[in-house]
DNA sequence: TATTGACCTTCCCACGACTGGAAGGACTAT
DNA sequence: ATAGTCCTTCCAGTCGTGGGAAGGTCAATA
C-alpha cells in the first residue's frame, strides 16, 4: 500500500506519516522503486497513534503507549499512569483557560462596544502595572 | 532603566523583552554604551502586553490592542471584537479539552491499573481503525 | 591599577508537531 | 511521446520563547 492510500485510510496527512517514520514511530517497508510500502500492521499503528493524538497525548506518550501495546507482558498500571498524568495536564489546562474565560467574559460584558473610546478591557490591561499584574 | 530592572518590574524575562523589540512591539531608546534604555512608557507597554498574554491573547492581538490603546479616537467596539473572538477561541479550546477529559477519565476509571496486561485504554486506542476513529 | 563579577550586546540553535514548497524520479493513460 | 499524478528527499517556516556562546561595559574591590 502506498502512502497516499495509507493516508486516506488512517486519516493522517502523508506528510505526517513521513514525519512519524522520521522519528521512528513506524518503519514501513520499501518497494523496489523506493516507495514506502505499508502493511496492515503499519496502518493499525497509525490509527492507534491518530486516536491517541486526538485524545491529546504527546508524541512521546504515543511512543510509550505503542510500546506497551506491543508488549504482551505489560502491566496495565503503566498505561494507566501515562493516561492519568496526561489527564492531570488536561485538567490543569482547562482550569487555566476557564480562569481566562471568566475574566474575559466579565470584561467583554462590561464593554459597551460602541463608537466611543472608553473601554474596561483596555482599562484592565493598562492597569496591569499599577496592580503589579 | 536597563533591561534587567525592566524585566523585574514588568515580570517579563529579558529574553522576551528583546524579542518584543525584535518584532516591533516596543522601541526603547539606546544609551551611549548601546544598552537599551527603557522609560516609563515602555514599562507601561510591557505590563500591558504581559497582562494581555496572561489572558491568552496572541502577540498579534496584543499588537492590535496596544494600537487601539494608544489611539485616543478608537471605538470600544474594535476592542470588544478582538476580545470576543479570542473568547470564542478559548471556549472552543475548553470544549475540545473537556471532550478529551471526558473520554480519558472514563478510560482511566475503567482500567484497573495492576500487574495484568488487560487494559481498556489500549483497547480504545487499538480499536481506532475498526471504529474508523 | 588590575581584576573580578555582574550586567549588557548580538547571534544562532532548540523546542513540538507538523506544514509548505522545491526539485526531481516513477508510474499510468492516452 | 507526453501529460498528469504519484512518489521521493531536503530545506525552511510556524509560535513564543529559552539556552547558551562570544564578547563588550560597568561598579566595586584588592
Amino acid at each position: 500500500m502506498n502512502i497516499g492510500e495509507t493516508a486516506e485510510k488512517s486519516g493522517l496527512p502523508a506528510k505526517t506519516i513521513r514525519y512519524y517514520e522520521d522519528i521512528g514511530l513506524i518503519a514501513p517497508l520499501r518497494s523496489a522503486n523506493g516507495y514506502r510500502d505499508f502493511g496492515a500492521a503499519d496502518l493499525h499503528k497509525l490509527a492507534f497513534i491518530a486516536r491517541a493524538r486526538a485524545l491529546g497525548f504527546s508524541i512521546e506518550d504515543c511512543r510509550s503507549l505503542l510500546a506497551l501495546y506491543e508488549d504482551a507482558g505489560r502491566a496495565s498500571a503503566d498505561v494507566k499512569r501515562i493516561a492519568q498524568e496526561h489527564l492531570g495536564r488536561i485538567e490543569e489546562k482547562i482550569a487555566q483557560l476557564q480562569s481566562m474565560q471568566d475574566t474575559l467574559s466579565d470584561l467583554v460584558q462590561a464593554c459597551c462596544g460602541d463608537h466611543r473610546p472608553d473601554c474596561p478591557i483596555l482599562g484592565d490591561l493598562a492597569g496591569a502595572l499599577t496592580r503589579k499584574i
